[in-house]
DNA sequence: TCCTTTTGCGTATGCCATACGCGTTACTGC
DNA sequence: GCAGTAACGCGTATGGCATACGCAAAAGGA
């Protein structure tokens, strides 16, 4: 039972003891002529300019100027690749102002969702990448310990902190992957946003029967479907209304311990 | 400039044509040996029994006793199947209960989402399609349209109705897309729910430091991570957070008309 | 110095979507 | 009834993909 990492236990899945730095370097054979860190960033670089699609070993491989299957001494499979590159894309949170300043748990979340939208904006090719079961990477508990300590004064109940860290964090995800899919149709068909926006609105108005479809008629008449900057107003309806419904679970919260206590 | 359908107008993408049923049956060629109806069906049971990445053209060709090719008779892409399989997975809604017997906003939000996510739970395979741009299939239309129904008393702007109706279908699909991620994960690893949830804790405590992730160091002690049922009661959690949320704006809405009027 | 281990990588396998073209079929206009 | 035409089924071919396997070269440990 030799142990292969420093810190002990079971086995652990490949893409995590990569992702934490636990790979034991061997003594014996050459030089390795690259990195992990080397091969992940140019498979970032290649999502970033051709989307994820076109992230193939090959393609990297070609990128380092090395050979396909050199990548397989370092990597032990696509989806191992696929973890270490959302988690170099999403990075570390920068500390919360918010926090320091003790400006109270609704500025801290928002200021907390705002900078993991920035992350996935900034990245939007990560968020087609599919998620494994629940996650265990460095970067992805660290955001979740700082939505925890967005919170710590909230007076939630632990279970309830994380539901809410998970109902805000679906919700950033949820925005920015329309963002994408918004996007990708906009340069799939090669046309501005608005002309999307347009079209889209013809073709409703061309599929839609005023009889089966009342309410979307009187949609298509207020005019509602040409709305700019859509994408950040409707971020900020939804986290307006989360935290509405936040404040609402903390008061009641607080007020059973009123009562209770 | 003859026309193809009898609806008149531009030039609508394939998928789209094919979902509203306006393709026009040739009336030159032989019998067609296949339909879009058939294709469809023996894709969605290849989905329903292997998942999404089991569907390729030659095994749904394979299901059907026609060959590989036969099948881009009907369909002019893959990305086209797809979205038939999602249109025919989620199906159309039911009549609302609540919006006949006059229950009110709250209930027939609450009776939609539920709706919603029973389908996407019965077709797990169906959130793996990756969507491009706003949705205008017949299906995804008409519960559009029940939505803003169950919305229709509620004294919301227009565009706020939307806004709503995106919001809480988003999560609804969140929701769902980590309990496929939950489900994939355990079949992947061939082991029980609660093995992977104990797994994923065992993991958890090895990696985390207590220093730098009190908060979930916390929860970890608290027992937290071993909740039993978690999807259902994370959607429950957030539909009441979600709700509550809502009925706040409407409520800022009904103030608001008061004091203008 | 020899042996073990690890490296880079060429080759091969098997899957995939799909372009192209051929022979066949069935309807339409004459 | 017959020619023309268009849609049918599908065999074949192309190019891309992940990745299993094995070999030769490199480098540290004995």
């Amino acid at each position: 039972m030799t142990e292969k990492n420093g810190s002990g236990g079971g086995d652990l899945p490949a893409s995590l003891e990569a992702a934490w730095g636990l790979r034991d370097r061997p003594a014996k054979g050459p030089k390795p002529g690259l990195s992990l860190e080397r091969i992940v960033a140019a498979a970032v670089a290649v999502a970033a300019a051709d989307g994820l699609g076109a992230v193939s070993m090959g393609r990297v491989a070609q990128e380092l100027g090395a050979s396909t299957m050199s990548l397989y001494r370092y990597v032990s499979a696509k989806d191992e690749l696929y973890v270490l590159m959302q988690e170099a894309a999403i990075g570390p949170p920068a500390p919360l102002s918010a926090l320091e300043t003790g400006a109270g748990w609704r500025a801290a979340l928002t200021e907390w969702a705002a900078a993991q939208r920035e992350r996935y904006h900034g990245h939007l090719w990560a968020l087609r990448i599919p998620i494994g079961g629940p996650p265990a990477t460095p970067n992805s508990i660290a955001w979740w310990e700082q939505g925890l300590q967005a919170l710590r004064d909230s007076g939630l109940g632990e279970g309830d902190k994380t539901s809410v860290i998970l109902l805000i964090s679906n919700f950033v995800r949820s925005e920015a992957l329309m963002t994408s899919d918004l996007s990708a149709a906009v340069i799939a068909r090669g046309i501005t946003p608005e002309e999307l926006a347009a079209s889209h609105e013809r073709t409703l108005k061309r599929l839609v029967d005023p009889e089966r479809h009342p309410g979307i008629t009187q949609q298509l008449e207020t005019g509602v479907m040409s709305a700019p900057d859509e994408a950040d107003y409707e971020f900020g309806f939804g986290m307006g209304v989360l935290l509405d419904g936040v404040e609402a679970l903390i008061r009641r919260a607080a007020d059973g311990e009123v009562k209770s206590a």
